[in-house]
DNA sequence: CGCGACGTTGATTTGCCTCAACGATTGTGG
DNA sequence: CCACAATCGTTGAGGCAAATCAACGTCGCG
C-alpha cells in the first residue's frame, strides 16, 4: 500500500511507535492526478504538505512571456510544494502539475502542525529533509552561476540517469535554464566530450 | 552581549528554559574575523555551524576559470555554512570570509547533534529557519531562470535596501550572476525604468 | 485519419562577456 | 604625511553563447 513508502521514508530518519504510525496515517489522504492536469495553480494558496508516492510531478513558474521555467521534479518518494506559499499561507506563484499519471499523499499544513506537537520527532524528520533540499538547491544555483548550458545538462544527466529517459526533452531544457531549440542543437553535436 | 542576539532569534520560535539557554551558551564560541579574511576555505570540511553575531559574511565559490561567484550574504543575525560540507562532512566547495570585520558564534556539529537530543526544540527551530532559507533560495533560482540582469538587480536593491549600501558594486554583480562591468554599464543607462 | 505536441534545423539577433586601458579611491609602509 | 601600489568602478571595441522566429517532419493519440 502506498502508505508504506512514505513511512519508510520517515522511518528512515526518525523512530515512530506503532501509534504514532497510525496517527500519521489518518491526517493523510491520497489524491491520483493525470498526465498533465494540475495539482497547483498559480494563485492558489497551497493548504497541503504533499508526497509522491508514485509516478512524477513538476513545479514551475510562468514567466510573463508565457513561458515556463521547472524549479522541481519530483518522482516517486520525493516532496513537492510551493514552499513560500505554503510557508506564508500567500498566493502561490508556481504551477505544479503531473509529468505522468500520478499518486500523491496530502497532508493539511494546519494537521501537520498539530502533528509537530504530539510527534515532535517529526520536527527532526522534516529538518533533514529541508537541509538536504537546500544544500541541493545552493549546488543547482552555482551550477547555473559557473557552467555553460552543456555542462549543466551533462550534470543532469549524471545526478538523475533514471529521470530523465521518463522525461520529454522540452522539459530538461526548461529545467537546465535553456530553450528546447538550443537543447537540440547541442545533442546534435557530435564532439564536445558527451 | 553578542550571545544575546542569537538568544533573540531562537526564542522567538521556540520557548527555552533557562537552563536550556544556559546549556545552548556552553557550547558556542565567538570567534573575530577581519575584513576579506577568510573564515572557511574550499577544500576544508566544516565542522561548525555559524551564526553571524556582527558585520557581514559572504559564502561563494570559485569557477574553474578563477571567477567568483557569490552564494549569500549573512548579515548580523544570519546564519551560514557549506550546507554540502557539513552534512555528509565533504571537502567544502564554497569559500566564506568576511565582507566587514565581524563576529561569528560557532557550535561543533556534533555538540549540536548533542543538542538536538537534549533540546528537541531546537529541531523545529532549524526546521523553520531551513524551511524559510529553503525558500528564499528557491525564489532566487527562479528569478535567475526568467529575469533579466537589471530586473534582478532591481529586486536585489528592493529585497536588501541597507545591505546593498555596504557592499562593493562587484559583489552584488557576482550575486546576481553577471560580470561587474556590465552591471557598470547598466547602472549609467539612464532610462530603463531604474 | 487528422490534429496537436514535440523535436529539428536554419537565419538572424541580442544580452552579456572578454579584454584592455584609464581615473579615482583607499590603504599602507617609509 | 606623502608616495606608491592595490583595488575598484568606468568606458569602449569586439566577440560569443544562447535566444528568437519561422518552417518543417514525425509521431502518438483521440
Amino acid at each position: 500500500m502506498s502508505f508504506e513508502i512514505l513511512l519508510k521514508s520517515i522511518t528512515q530518519h526518525i523512530a515512530l511507535s506503532e501509534s504514532e504510525q497510525e496517527g500519521l496515517k489518518a491526517h493523510f489522504k491520497i489524491k491520483k492526478i493525470k498526465k498533465k492536469h494540475f495539482y497547483l495553480q498559480e494563485g492558489d494558496v497551497q493548504q497541503f504538505v504533499t508526497f509522491v508516492s508514485g509516478g512524477c510531478m513538476r513545479s514551475y513558474s510562468i514567466d510573463e512571456n508565457g513561458v515556463e521555467h521547472i524549479l522541481q521534479f519530483a518522482p516517486t518518494g520525493w516532496w513537492i510544494a510551493d514552499m513560500h506559499s505554503i510557508l506564508n499561507q500567500t498566493p502561490a506563484t508556481l504551477n505544479i502539475d503531473a509529468v505522468e499519471d500520478s499518486e500523491l499523499l496530502l497532508i493539511r499544513r494546519t494537521d501537520l502542525e498539530k502533528l509537530y506537537d504530539s510527534i515532535p520527532q517529526l520536527n527532526r524528520f522534516f529538518r533533514i529533509l529541508t537541509e538536504r533540499s537546500l544544500a541541493s538547491f545552493q549546488h543547482r544555483l552555482i551550477d547555473g552561476l559557473s557552467l555553460t548550458a552543456l555542462a549543466r545538462y551533462n550534470n543532469f544527466c549524471e545526478r538523475y540517469p533514471t529521470l530523465i529517459q521518463a522525461l520529454p526533452q522540452k522539459y530538461v531544457a526548461s529545467y537546465i535554464g535553456i530553450t528546447p531549440e538550443f537543447l537540440s542543437k547541442m545533442l546534435s553535436q557530435p564532439m564536445k566530450k558527451r
